[in-house]
DNA sequence: AATGCTCCTGCGAAGATTCGCAGGAGGCGA
DNA sequence: TCGCCTCCTGCGAATCTTCGCAGGAGCATT
């Protein structure tokens, strides 16, 4: 796909080594709709090749260099089950998840830019708040919904 | 200990039984001085009591359930263990992660007030961010420090 | 104090995630 | 292109956390 050099890119950029694992992994996150988990990606790497023997570990392992490396983010939610999303550098997002029916909304908090300049300014603090799993109650579940 | 009816009282106001090793863990958790994992918890109360006889599970389960509560908080950081903290309800705090070095440094941060603010009013969903483990770069490790 | 309805617990197993090791492959320099 | 250094992978085991079930205990009522 288009996009798999653009993958690469970035792995090298970061003096990072591009693996066919790794570029499968990616990839296959890269083009979900949603957040995956761990076992999610294995099965859509496997469907879209076959032939791809990649281990459970190493998917583990890639999700959580390419986290460090911005490329991705891990969220766990009540579910008790990390998943992992691709990160679109351009934008920012929050999950707000509701803790009484487990749906996730996802919005860009502009308060929390906020935060992250008060952080900076007060304890010199390089906070990384990009993404983020937020429970609550949602308005259907809330005191004033269901 | 003097705490231990007020223990009792949370857990019963929000229609839960009080049970002893609800109590145990409890009361264990609230005299730690920082946070715990579930292993450390179940540690401490057999340190203070040889005779309480207790399963990891039940630890496990009771911290779920007084996380719930609101009566303790879960952290679940770098380090891929979770650990949890009684909530003192007069305040909040935020723990600052450093993904380099691994310390974490506690702060009350007032924009993460706004931000609860700002999703009730726009989305009508009702956060709670009282307690929250945000990732990052210390003043030591970042840019500017080492 | 006795009864009964549930919720809660301990146990063991299952599921999720991390770790250690030996072998394999990426990418830099020659 | 070749070789080497190191990082990365697959495997299996270890660790952390959750789950299902059968029995036990809290507490509201009598």
């Amino acid at each position: 796909m288009s996009c798999e050099p653009e993958i690469a890119q970035a792995v090298r950029d970061r003096g990072r080594r591009l693996t066919i694992q790794r570029a499968k992994i990616l990839s296959a996150l890269r083009h979900a709709s949603d957040h995956q988990s761990a076992e999610q990606i294995l099965d859509r790497v496997r469907d879209s090749d076959p032939h791809a023997d990649i281990s459970l570990s190493t998917v583990y392992r890639t999700l959580e260099t390419s986290t460090d490396l911005h490329l991705t983010s891990e969220l766990r939610g009540a579910s008790g089950i990390s998943v992992f999303e691709w990160n679109d550098p351009d934008t920012t997002h929050h999950h707000l998840e509701c803790r009484d029916c487990g749906t996730t909304e996802e919005v860009d908090l502009s308060s929390l830019q906020l935060a992250e300049a008060e952080i900076r300014e007060r304890i010199g603090f390089q906070a990384d708040i990009r993404h983020l799993a937020i429970p609550g109650l949602c308005a259907d579940c809330g005191p004033d919904g269901g």
